[in-house]
DNA sequence: CGATCTAGGTCTCGTTGACAGACTCAGTCT
DNA sequence: AGACTGAGTCTGTCAACGAGACCTAGATCG
């Protein structure tokens, strides 16, 4: 009889579907290495491809791989713009769905400042336009609430959960025929 | 004289430099496709290996990778739990450290949930535990100010700011040196 | 006892993505 | 005409991803 190290619960989630998480989604999206970055120097103002990938150090192909990508989920979209003397061309601009990612960049940059700063603290500060204070993210309820610690927050399944009907990987013995398409 | 399309300003975020920037550390973490994902189902209280495999589908390998990196990274440790009649194995628990990625993770899930999410509604909500409301974001000032359009945050050098010297890339001037060697 | 199950991994290998460096191209400036 | 500039493309190398098979220690079953 072994005696248990720490209790030992089954937990509610796994009896629920994830494959509709928009987690996995978003991240599909957001979870390339620089598509953050990215996004960061458009929310700072910096626009065109050049200064983006001076300003950044992004390699080429990566940037333009990028922004299509942007452009194509429409985070971003092109505009023409002309600087006097030169031809027109293309900067991008966020969208309203690309504005909206403000909150996860400044989530992002929140922690990152809180434990990966330089000792001399965060290169770059975001405030209020309006009165020139530091800007926070923070959990709230519907009910108005603030959430300051993270075990106040819980999960439960949402309309459109779905039972979670064992592992939909390969039940390691599945018909191996599909998979030869060479 | 050629009108401009737009109006061209230089950005003020191309006078600094970014290369301290936060926003790309973090991003050296979390910016790879299944980093967020684990993270999630650990949020969730999945916590062992196979049951993080099977919930999620991502592959074991990449799954060794990413919890391994977790843990260095010092998101995650190991804790031996034993379900009786088994031996003593491990499963990983989010540190404080970790803990504080909540706000970045529901503000992933606040936007997938808004612009990703199956026409039924998302598979999964955040409620507050005391009340059960929904759980969102919002971005709010030192002064408590809440700030509900993109637009009234603004940046400005931070502490660690360092002017931005060129183009740290690569300073190769354009001679056509020597030809492509096929 | 040997066979089997299970959790948590390795190993191998083909495909995709990151990245650097060179080349292209259209329009502008000298 | 020649050089410059912004925004790419092309090419080749190398790391990361992803699928499937294999491995291993302890528990259990026949």
């Amino acid at each position: 009889m072994t005696a248990h190290l720490v209790p030992v619960e089954s937990p509610a989630a796994l009896a629920w579907s994830v494959d509709n998480c928009t987690v996995g989604r978003a991240m599909a999206i957001l979870g390339e290495r620089w598509t953050v970055v990215v996004l960061r120097e458009v929310f700072l103002g910096v626009r065109r491809f050049d200064d983006i990938r001076r300003h950044s150090g992004i390699p080429r192909q990566v940037l333009t791989n990028r922004l299509a990508m942007l452009v194509e989920q429409g985070l971003l979209q092109k505009v023409p713009y002309q600087v006097t003397g030169a031809r027109s061309r293309l900067e991008y601009r966020l969208t309203p769905r690309g504005l909206e990612l403000q909150p996860i960049l400044l989530a992002i940059v929140q922690w990152g400042d809180r434990h990966l700063a330089d000792p001399d603290g965060p290169a770059l500060e975001f405030v209020h336009r309006d009165c020139g204070e530091p800007v926070h993210v923070e959990l709230r309820c519907s009910a108005g609430h603030a959430l300051d610690n993270p075990s106040s927050v819980t999960s439960t399944p949402g309309p459109g959960a779905r039972p979670f009907s064992g592992p939909q990987i390969a039940p390691q013995a599945r018909e191996r025929a599909s998979r030869r398409t060479k």
